[in-house]
DNA sequence: TTATAATGTAATTCC
DNA sequence: GGAATTACATTATT
């Protein structure tokens, strides 16, 4: 999660680094004394939420089947099959032999199934925006309860919102500026 | 992060929905929706932090120009109002009147570029938090100088680190007492 | 393809 | 230092 996009954020640090060039060789034997050449567990101490729609069964069992079909196409990649036209998402779910594979599977298991908010929830959900983008947490479970979501649902839906908000304004000043520095040469 | 106040809640939604039916008949209050009730004063406390990145300029500078762009407004209601008078991007910043506004600007004022920690960076901190997960000043310190982060990053992210391992803990027993509570009918 | 729900986590604030 | 909450970057779904 942290790697991926290493080079987003501006990082003021000026020192002369080892961390990317030789991580293992620092003058202290802080890594030696950890173990530091081990390989990395890292991932399975991580990540353990609390996920309900992940345990039941029936109406909240989002999830497909696992052993239904074999999966006739062999590819080297998640994404290659991601991206490969024609593989349904059903049909992404039953194949159990790739590792690569397999990882994606259970990622794709411990994912909450997207929300679809009906137009009413997204009407009332703007219309408190509009007065107030932080409701707290009393609000919060107020519209829970009106709308028929988890609290959480409308936490991150307010996250998102203000996150498009945010983004909507950064363009509409990107924009303004960009104009305001065009000079106009068509005239 | 998702996991404020109900996250523990399964929430399976067979309340009572008003969703479809009368949307425009909540019976929210106004003070509870616009959040007046449990507003605090956040901006009493800002400044009172030392955010040398929000002082400095050059290099370590790492924000947009404070007017023309990247403007630093969340609630477009007061934005617009406040546009519409005629007060500039930078008056925004100085004014001391709103409340709510200065709460929402003082996060953007002040906000520490999120730092992207790179893989070596990780695994050496995990490794060091496996073995002690509350490292005083003095391993901090260098850890710090080893990855050539800010001893603050190193205490935020040990912070952080022990709040995952928290979280974690305790999902699990969730899910530990759930499953014993629920006799397997399926045999 | 786009919009946005969901995720993980660094950062902030208050206690 | 912990709890809660936020912004932010990213992933994945529709």
């Amino acid at each position: 999660m942290c790697e991926a996009g290493a080079a987003m954020s501006p990082n003021p640090q000026k020192r002369s680094c080892v961390t990317e060039t030789n991580p293992t060789k620092c003058s202290f034997s802080i890594e030696r004394i950890l173990g530091l050449d081990s390989k990395k567990d890292l991932t399975s101490t991580v990540g353990k939420h609390n996920r309900p729609w992940m345990e039941c069964r029936g109406v909240y069992d989002w999830r497909l089947p696992l052993i239904s079909y074999n999966l006739p196409i062999q590819v080297d990649s998640v994404s290659n099959l991601l991206e490969k036209k024609g593989v349904s998402v059903y049909e992404k779910y039953c194949d159990g032999e790739r590792l690569t594979f397999k990882r994606e599977l259970s990622w794709y298991r411990g994912r909450r199934p997207r929300t679809a908010f009906s137009r009413n929830q997204i009407e009332i959900l703007e219309n408190v925006f509009r007065v107030n983008s932080y409701p707290g947490i009393d609000v919060r479970e107020e519209l829970a309860t009106k709308l028929c979501l988890d609290e959480d649902r409308i936490q991150i839906w307010f996250q998102n919102r203000r996150a498009k908000l945010k983004r909507s304004h950064r363009e509409t000043q990107f924009l303004m500026v960009k104009d305001s520095l065009t000079p106009n040469i068509q005239e």
